[in-house]
DNA sequence: AGTGTATTACTACAATGTAGTAGATCTGTT
DNA sequence: AACAGATCTACTACATTGTAGTAATACACT
């Protein structure tokens, strides 16, 4: 055991976890730039916030701003949502899902190893 | 417009109209068995009930209990979800993962067609 | 040094996630 | 037909999330 248990993550705290794993740390306006719905600065700024408080994101200042980071890898945060997505959109293993990111380029091949060894490994020891 | 806009599910309601999309209308006691989480029978009871109260899902009485069924089909179901999932986890057009789908067998080739309809239709009038 | 502008902290409130409890109802049993 | 046990339903509850406003700070430029 060396992974503090995988995430739920909501899907705002996906979608901001999104942004940070392309590029990051970011400052709260540079994340609430690329983030592209129709939020309130303040709403991007309140959902970082607690995400840090979480432990799902870091932050630290430089020069006199917050700059945040993600405090879990990709893998790690996507496998309860392959999980779901397998189970209520394409109604497939999440090992079959994970296939169908491999044809896309979008996950490094690194992380498709870790997202299906994570996803073998912890095979329900909650609930 | 015909089309009462695309509803923004939220992961449970979405779980729970999957169960119903694949058969209805079913008592709370067949979903909630379905439903292979580890909720509470209340907490399904009452998930089911505030979505009826939201115009979510329907439902009667049939031989002393409640039927609940969809108030609406899987495309319109879908298109938010899609729109979520190529954004955010494929990093691809929606239509892209759309033909995703196509190649599995889990959406008929009707519910296809409506779904790229709805996508390319509502093309963000909300937000 | 003062005014405008961006940033942060704090507060707010509705919706959702999750579930308990008590009362109503059904069902099978004498 | 009356009662016990099992189910179902309505109502209540409380923490977390979604979403954002406001006031206090800090910074940047004239």
């Amino acid at each position: 055991m060396k992974q503090k248990s995988l995430p739920e993550l909501s899907k705002t705290e996906f979608s901001l976890l999104n942004v940070l794993w392309k590029k990051s740390p970011l400052s709260v306006r540079e994340i609430h730039d690329r983030l592209d719905n129709g939020w309130a600065y303040t709403t991007t700024k309140t959902t970082l916030d607690r995400m840090v408080a979480k432990g799902i994101l870091g932050r630290e200042s430089a020069h006199g701003v917050y700059i945040y980071s993600p405090c879990i890898g990709r893998a790690a945060g996507l496998v309860q949502w392959v999980r779901f997505i397998a189970d209520n959109v394409f109604d497939l293993e999440p090992l079959e899902v994970v296939n169908l990111f491999a044809k896309r380029k979008t996950y490094s091949d690194e992380e498709l190893r870790e997202l299906r060894e994570l996803l073998s490994r912890d095979d329900d020891s909650s609930r």
